[in-house]
DNA sequence: ATACATAACATACAATATGTTGTTTAACAA
DNA sequence: TTGTTAAACAACATATTGTATGTTATGTAT
């Protein structure tokens, strides 16, 4: 029982949030002020200030829903066994994601240096793959701990992931064939 | 042949600078205010404006700063021929280096999420990786672009670098001793 | 040592942005 | 239809920026 009853506060949510999407993709988000969004959503400063405490309230929500969206789709990975084939397809999905929202993605990141969308990607998949890296080292005596391991294959990935949001140069296919010879068979050092 | 004479001039742009760095020190950059500094530099801020347009010109004088000075602790690695020992000495280096300033780098990462001294430690050292991987691969045929592989594995060692300087958890021998297992024998894939 | 040049100071200004408050109008739920 | 309240309107205090002007003092060069 959702207790947001009242139509046009749901509709003027709605209106600010949809254009501080738009707002995103054109400008950083420190040069986004208060004023911009209300203006291009014809509302009152003050109406914003109702539902907002700042823009930072509305940053944060903006966040979450992306990392509420790659999380669903890194959900459809089964659970593989083999380890390299578990963080592949991971990969594969991530792109996926990330080729189908390129537009977002290209702009935001633009934007804003990389840095709020690396965090987004970051967190995300970090959870599944010190998950993944735990399951296969159970028992063993490891040579190197398991966040070093998963820091630093996930660096790689993620680097790799922001420079072909950016330049687009290779194909989805080509990044995976290389992810393929990079990853080694076995990740339990 | 400097035309610096005066000496009013480096006295207060000295003055400016050590608040700036000082204030890095416990604020995030977009936090700290023209008239935070010459408060604090105890100057009148159209002094200020008289030697910086604003307080972006006087980021970008400290982030050259710190690239110099990374740049020059890389440049005493002596060019060794085989590959991966070339690159944990440069990481031994760079480690050094975050060490030998630790206050500084933790301080400055924790208030800037990251990104600024990211992009240092990451601009700096691409130079000499891809150079290196270049030399080694000449005239090989290659699986997989030499950008890519730089960006997997610089992205790889600067995520484990950051996570360091923000946990302090290992020592640095042991760091490199994990880079030690974690870096195949030939970036040449 | 003195005169000149100018850095630094003091102050004011316009412009922009934020966050708050009080009043009125209009849309919604009952 | 009526009572409730969201949204608009408008004004306010505050903060910050960048610029501009005249004055004071401090280095530089003679």
């Amino acid at each position: 029982m959702s207790e947001k009853l009242d139509l046009r506060i749901v509709k003027t949510k709605k209106n600010i949030y949809a254009t501080f999407e738009s707002l995103m993709m054109k400008h950083a988000f420190e040069e986004i002020k208060v004023s911009d969004i209300c203006n291009m959503a014809m509302i009152n400063r003050s109406t914003f200030y109702a539902h907002y405490d700042d823009k930072y309230e509305l940053l944060a929500e903006y966040i979450n829903n992306m990392k509420d969206l790659l999380s669903k789709e890194l959900d459809k990975n089964s659970n593989i066994n083999n380890s390299k084939e578990y963080y592949l397809e991971m990969i594969r999905l991530l792109l996926d994601h990330i080729e189908g929202r390129r537009d977002v993605f290209s702009q935001v990141m633009i934007n804003n240096r990389n840095s709020i969308l690396m965090d987004i990607l970051y967190e995300v998949i970090s959870k599944d793959v010190i998950k993944q890296i735990k399951e296969q080292n159970e028992n063993k005596i490891t040579k190197v701990p398991v966040d070093i391991v998963s820091k630093f294959y996930l660096g790689a990935v993620i680097n790799i992931c922001t420079e072909w949001i950016s330049s687009n140069k290779y194909s989805k296919e080509d990044l995976l064939s290389y992810f393929e010879v990079l990853i080694p068979d076995n990740i339990d050092v």
